[in-house]
Formats: C-alpha cells, structure tokens, sequence
DNA sequence: TCCATATTCAAGGCTTCCCTTGAATATGGA
DNA sequence: TCCATATTCAAGGGAAGCCTTGAATATGGA
C-alpha cells in the first residue's frame, strides 16, 4: 500500500467520526444520549423528526461506532457508547462556543425572550440557598433523574408541570434546571411558573455541568 | 422563536464543527498544522490535492472557526486558530482508536510492510539509550524541527535523507520519529536508513505524544 | 395463529458537497 | 509599469447525503 493511500484511509476513518456529527439532529442524539439511553420511538419524538429518518441517523452514528444499542422486546434501546463519546461531544461544542459568536449570542437572545430571566450560575444558587428557602426542580423526565440528579432536587418533568403545580409552596424561589445550557426545558419551565405567579429562575448549568463541577449528586436505585 | 428552531439552530452550529472534521483532507490539514503553520501551497504539496482544492477547505475549516490565517507578502500562512483545535482534534482520534477496529489494524498491517519492524515504545527507548550508543533522528521538514522538538534530537529531514547519510554513524542505533502514529515519514526513513545497512528503527509515537507524556523538549529560537 | 407495535429497509426526488478547469485578484520585485 | 507568483473565485459534472413514503421484518401477547 502507498502512503498516500495509507493516509487517505486512515484519515477518512477519522473523517467519519467528524461526518457522524456533522448534522444538526445527530448531534441532538448525542446530547440526549447523554442523559441516559432511549428508544427509537422516544427520540423521534424528543427531535421532532420521523422514526425512520431518526433510525437512519442513530445506524450512521452506530456505524461511526458512537453508539450501540440493546434489545428490549419489540423496541431497541440506544445509548452512547462510552463516555469517551460524551468527552468527544463536550470538546465540539466548547470548540463551537469559542469559534462561532452567533452561538452564545442566540442562546442569550433566545432565553431572553423565553423565560425573560438572568439565569443562575452556581456560586449564586449557593448564597440563595444560604439566605432563604429556595426549592430546586429538576424538570427532566424522570428516567433522565433516575439516572442523575443534583442532590436534593425535586423531580417535576417539565410535562407534568401544570398538573403538579400544587405540589410547589408559594413562598419559595424555584429554580429548575435541565439537561445543559442548551436545553430548553427549564426556560419553558420557568416561564410557566412565572405566569403562575411564582418566583422562578433557571439554574445557569444542567446536570452535567453540575456533575462536572464535582458538586453533590444522588441517583435512584433500582428496586 | 420556538424552542425547536432554536434548538435546530445551535445544533446545527455544533454540526458545523463537527462537518469541518469530517472530510479526510480537512482532517489531515489539522493533523499537519498542529505541527505549524503551513501556505496553502505547501499543504496542497503534503495533502497531494491541488491547490484550489487546498483553498477550498481552507476556507470551509476557516468558517468552522478552527484556522485563521496571515499574509506574508504574496503568500496566505494558515495555522490552527487555537489549542483548542487540536485537543479537539485528539478526542476524534481518540474516538476513531477506540471505536473503529480498522484504524489500528490498518496501521499495524501499514507499517508491518513499510518498514517490517515493531516501533520502540518510550521506555524501550529509555532502555536503549541506558545500554548503548543511540542516534534520535527528527524526520520533520525543518520548520517543525525548529517550532519545538525532541531534545537531543538531530534533524534530517527525509527528503534529504538520502544526500546527509553520511552524516550518520555506522555503529549506532537510529530510532527516527514525525509527526506521530499515523505519520509515514519516520517509516518511510527507516526502511531507507535499513536497506543501507543501518540499525534503525521507528519511534511509537510522534513529537506531540513525546511533548504531552512530559518529556523533554527544545525549540529553535529565531535569530 | 394472528394482530398490534416498533423498527428497519428501499425507492424517489431534492439538496449539498467535492473536485477540476480556467479565469480573476493581489502582492512584490524587475 | 509590467510580470511572475500565490491564492481565490466561478462554473459545471458527478457523487453523496437527507427526508418522505410505503412496504418489509421481528417481537410479544391475545
């Protein structure tokens, strides 16, 4: 074999990891994969994309070997593949965040008209905490908690809210977080309870963040 | 904007980066700047692709953030934007070793036929150079010599391998080493440096594994 | 056995990407 | 000023990727 053909393999197969997440919506599997694993079905509908479409997407990350899956009656369940793929993931988007200003700059923007809120960043949820009674919801479904959470968080997925509102005291601040910085869920969270009347802020980081920065995390045992 | 257009959208971003990874050329144009800065006539010489082409991904890695370039009279030096760039650059690599079994077969199978002879690992070499007379030849263009090498290190390009040969000892063992494990330089000198009649063989890993194991390094400063 | 559910496959039309060729632009020096 | 050098741009053909639709496959339970 010549060099050159020795280089274009072995750099094409390096090519293929970066093509695996080179689109939009594979990149938004493995941020969900993240969290904890999923079926097909249920990450057609987290993505908005069809189930076909969605299963073409995780066989291209499979065959890039980002992800693997495991069979659970009539449904195949995917998770990443280890958590070098997390750390993979985690160094594109700290590469994006550096790189492409319209990043951080839609992301203000956008949480800006959602939720009209300053987010939290951790050393100010601590001196909440410190100074009154603050009540953190984690607004993940609860597979993703069972699987993760901050210590002493409360589980209320954001499609419960309305239902479980009662279950909130009127006189606490709330802050909710979710799976990241990107993650909607706690803006759409916060922005319903403010409505509400309740004071409200979404924590600054989600879970993985919190994880990372080695602060106190519980996770439910299976029975 | 809805949550699933904003969401599209940072996706999409990341996906952006993770596209500029993802076509082998672009990859090998990070891999030899992580080196130094190179003109894009240069980099089309070592991608052997013409220099259009060259350009071409120069600029889409450009938009991706990942290279900027300076102007030195008529020429356009390219560089890595940051050392960001290349850890990143790392974890798809690392991604591709761990989870594409052909990567590692293919250079195994690779450089078994170019040079027929198993890399010395760093403590091999450390054993080496305890028990006997041993050369460390650099087989990086001059310009990568000089932007930082192993210390002790003696540089012979190998393009001029075959003109400074005499410049060798005899009676020595010569271990030679490039870029890293995906680089053919270092192999292509051995078999070289062995059907002359020379001890030699090849150092498992390149400059940047050198440098990030913590061993000792130099640089030539500019006069 | 038969049906409902979950996933994958196959075909198509559409878009995007890649490389080649040849022209256009910009810089430094004669 | 004019030319040589280095790079970028523009157009076109060919390949690859993406999404939709509808059919095929496989599993668990009635």
């Amino acid at each position: 074999m010549e060099p050159r053909e020795y280089k274009d393999e072995v750099f094409g197969h390096f090519a293929r990891i970066g093509a695996a997440f080179g689109h939009a919506k594979r990149v938004e599997i493995v941020d969900v994969l993240a969290q904890g694993e999923r079926t097909v079905e249920s990450l057609a509908g987290q993505l908005s994309a069809s189930v076909a479409t969605t299963s073409r997407h995780l066989q291209i990350l499979a065959a890039a070997g980002l992800v693997t899956r495991r069979v659970e009656g009539t449904s195949r369940v995917y998770r990443l593949t280890d958590p070098a793929v997390e750390a993979g993931y985690r160094s594109l988007v700290a590469l994006a965040e550096q790189h492409i200003a319209e990043v951080t700059a839609l992301t203000d923007a956008f949480f800006e008209q959602a939720d009209g809120a300053r987010p939290v960043s951790f050393p100010e949820f601590d001196e909440m905490t410190r100074s009154g009674h603050v009540m953190l919801v984690d607004v993940r479904p609860a597979s993703e908690f069972a699987a993760g959470h901050v210590d002493g968080a409360v589980n209320i997925p954001v499609a419960d809210l309305a239902t479980r509102i009662n279950e909130l005291p009127d006189d606490a601040n709330i802050v909710a977080y979710c799976r990241g910085p990107y993650c909607v869920m706690a803006s759409t969270a916060v922005s319903h309870l403010r409505e509400s009347g309740f004071e409200a802020a979404r924590l600054e980081g989600g879970y993985p963040e919190w994880r990372d920065a080695g602060r106190p995390i519980a996770s439910v045992k299976s029975a």
